[in-house]
DNA sequence: GCCTGTGAAGCTATTCACAGCT
DNA sequence: AGCTGTGAATAGCTTCACAGGC
């Protein structure tokens, strides 16, 4: 029985943030953790992070705080698949091959499952433990491991044709590494992952910091 | 004379994503574009787009729309530094790797101009066109180029105390890739790249609009 | 005393809707 | 007629501030 009281995109944001924070404390035998230390180490304020948390349903105890194992447990509820999620990874050139080595084995139930690349020398290889198949097979793969996730590493150019497809073979949501704006019905999640326009934005607030402190 | 009314952040991620599309439409021979065009192809909507383009302070014809060139020349004033602005890139393992590769001659005047691993085999390398030094060398080589901007590509467990280097170095602006919320002073700009919060929140979102589908 | 949970206030960003120009 | 520019309204998010529990 969640609250399920449609959580906006902004706190699932930072509740992934607060996980990885707990992870971390979990290891140093931390029981307790108060709302304000968790702003502190998540940037944010303590106000938010109850907030947040409120959102989860969980409730802290006065004067301790939340108990990190039991936050960890209420954010998995939230966040996590019953049971372990398969990804597909479409793309297997520098960028996705970099993404296989930094993604695996990091959350345990959010496997890379299968990889695609239309370069035949890639096609029936292992890399990084995941299987790469032909573009061909997307359908049957996509199916036979109940796949919904989908991330996109190749060029701009054959992006939009490749996640139409996607689509068309029942993956709900994208995490779009491909310089464009993909053009699908709305009911499909897309999260952009914009380098260049990213580092656009970094270069631009290094200006912009730098006047504020000039002025 | 720049508006300068500082801007809000939202406002300069759409920006970028503007310039993009604009680019896109240049080739084509387009020579005014419509704000309903601009929203369908970024996926915002009209009045959104007035109000972005509004900040800038240009002025497009009623009737008609904005003149693309004379827009694209607006967005730069205000995004572009009045010189070629360089970058660093530290940490050249498999992410850093596919990073140069990506950004390699995307934007003509937004380049990176150096590349820092510890890694004794790769320095004095030039990797896709740039430059491998070792990390002693940052503070001079940071200085030589006045490099204000830098893209973090290190495992977690040492971008703070490189973070910190790097700020002690002059650099105003981080794009961090590492999957940790870094402690700096509070004028330097942290963009933070966290694929693997991305990823989770994309699984999220399969199951989230799936649910709405079923319901 | 100290910390959470939360109504209410405050703030920011987005959309509406229409005047004004061509 | 068609489209921009923009004040006003709305929606959404964050912070305040304090009641209530340990």
């Amino acid at each position: 029985m969640t609250p399920k009281k449609s959580i906006p995109e902004r706190t699932i944001t930072r509740l992934c943030l607060y996980r990885r924070i707990l992870l971390m404390l979990l290891p140093e035998g931390r029981e307790y953790v108060r709302s304000q230390e968790l702003a502190t180490l998540a940037r944010g304020s303590s106000a938010q992070v109850r907030r947040d948390i409120m959102s989860l349903g969980y409730t802290g105890l006065p004067s301790k705080g939340y108990r990190v194992h039991d936050l960890l447990a209420s954010i998995g509820e939230l966040l996590d698949a019953p049971e372990v999620e398969s990804v597909a990874l479409v793309g297997v050139g520098n960028l996705g091959h970099a993404l296989l080595s930094y993604l695996v084995g990091r959350r345990p139930n959010l496997t890379i499952r299968a990889a695609f690349d239309a370069n035949p020398a890639l096609q029936g290889l292992a890399i990084h433990g995941c299987p790469c198949y032909r573009p061909e097979d997307m359908e049957t793969v996509l199916a036979n491991y109940t796949i919904r996730t989908a991330i996109l590493a190749i060029p701009a150019a054959k992006a939009q044709a490749v996640a139409d497809r996607l689509v068309a073979c029942g993956i709900r949501s994208i995490l779009n590494f491909a310089p464009m704006r993909l053009d699908l019905p709305t009911d499909i999640y897309v999260e952009d992952m914009d380098i260049s326009a990213s580092l656009e934005r970094a270069a631009f607030y290094a200006r912009r910091t730098n006047d504020i402190k000039t002025t």
